[in-house]
DNA sequence: TATTATACTGTATATATATTCAGTATAATA
DNA sequence: TATTATACTGAATATATATACAGTATAATA
């Protein structure tokens, strides 16, 4: 089975996603919808790789004769309760930027993997909190929560920028977000004149090579 | 939901089969085949008493759309397969130490969950990967593999002594191992005078805080 | 350098498909 | 007895859908 190209990974996944979803595989005219494309070509040549390289078979003439290939099956196997989390990006480079919510896709994960329960996964962009090993495009398990300590590496926004940051609260009308990274400077939020989100807790971190 | 009669059963199974065996469900037509129906509308007017009492929905105007009710799975949690992986401990601390094969425990994990496959957690001890966001007490996901390129970060093991670095093979007799920390110093191994043995490559990470 | 793979837009069309309408027939209600 | 549900045939049709054809553009590869 050839390497798959992350486009036509998020193709693949629209397609389970799709079939969770409805219960019946998407036409072209769908996949569309939900890449974004404006030709049933671009789906249809997508289709054509994925066939082409083993993920799918397609049924010729049929409509919506899309098949998923399973993953081959393992020894050792055995069957655990998951959860889908969804993958957020978030399109920030060094300086916070805002997220909107994006979903890259659905990923399974066990719901206890990390100790604690956690909401989503983000996808870090930027390297502002280098020093804590958090990387650009690492994964990490948010928790939506506003309970947090000083200490704690939140999940913060600020109007429409998102950003992941050490989080204090020297005094009630004052918190200061901090990198892990000496290029970056603080950020100080005075609670009387700026909107603060606490969007949630970092919990965990994933890191795919 | 009123009572089903033999026939709409036989319906009923004829689309869960037909599901099962192609990955989507049938057309009318496909129905009529399968039933030995002459009339493409005998199948659907037992879907649409199907519909009406419940057992199935029909998405309309879509071509196979029908969701057999009670067999989607929940909408979040789901069974995946998984493979229980080990945790092996490095007890290393900055400088490389042994590892006595010695398992932490065992944990459930999809074996496709980073791309690629692995065959163990390795517990980072020390920070000489700082810069590569490998720190302490990380758990690094390992491929057995003697297939590494330059630049690749890979387990390498040097007498009794196991290290995480980054590899580079300048020539035929000799081996380099970066740290990715300036407070440490890069590994150089003679080939034809010293034993090397490479445990595997680094494929991805996970960090439970 | 030429070629191939990827990643699209845009148009067109044969056909696959859902769905309606017009019937026939039987058995079970109200 | 009239009505409704079941269980079909057969024909017609609007549209949903697969799929081919003609392009454009970029990156990787030979």
């Amino acid at each position: 089975m050839k390497d798959i190209t992350p486009q036509q990974n998020k193709v693949l996944n629209c397609i389970k996603i799709y079939i969770k979803e409805t219960g019946f595989p998407p036409t072209r005219s769908d996949i569309c919808k939900e890449m974004g494309f404006k030709s049933p070509n671009s789906a249809e040549t997508h289709l054509r790789a994925l066939e082409k390289k083993g993920f799918i078979s397609i049924a010729s003439g049929a409509s919506r004769g899309i098949l998923v290939i399973g993953e081959e099956k393992e020894l050792h196997e055995e069957t655990i309760k998951a959860d889908n989390y969804p993958i957020i990006g978030l399109v920030a480079a060094g300086s916070p930027t805002l997220a909107s919510e994006n979903i890259e896709k659905q990923v399974p994960c066990p719901s206890n993997f990390f100790g604690s329960s956690f909401d989503y996964f983000l996808r870090v962009k930027g390297l502002s909190m280098k020093d804590a090993g958090i990387m650009e495009d690492d994964l990490i398990a948010v928790q939506k929560t506003h309970d947090v300590k000083n200490g704690d590496i939140v999940v913060a926004r600020i109007d429409d920028e998102v950003t992941v940051k050490y989080f204090t609260k020297p005094s009630n009308d004052k918190i200061v977000l901090e990198p892990a990274n000496d290029d970056f400077s603080d950020i100080e939020v005075d609670l009387r004149s700026e909107e603060f989100f606490l969007e949630g807790k970092y919990i965990g971190l994933i890191r795919e090579n």
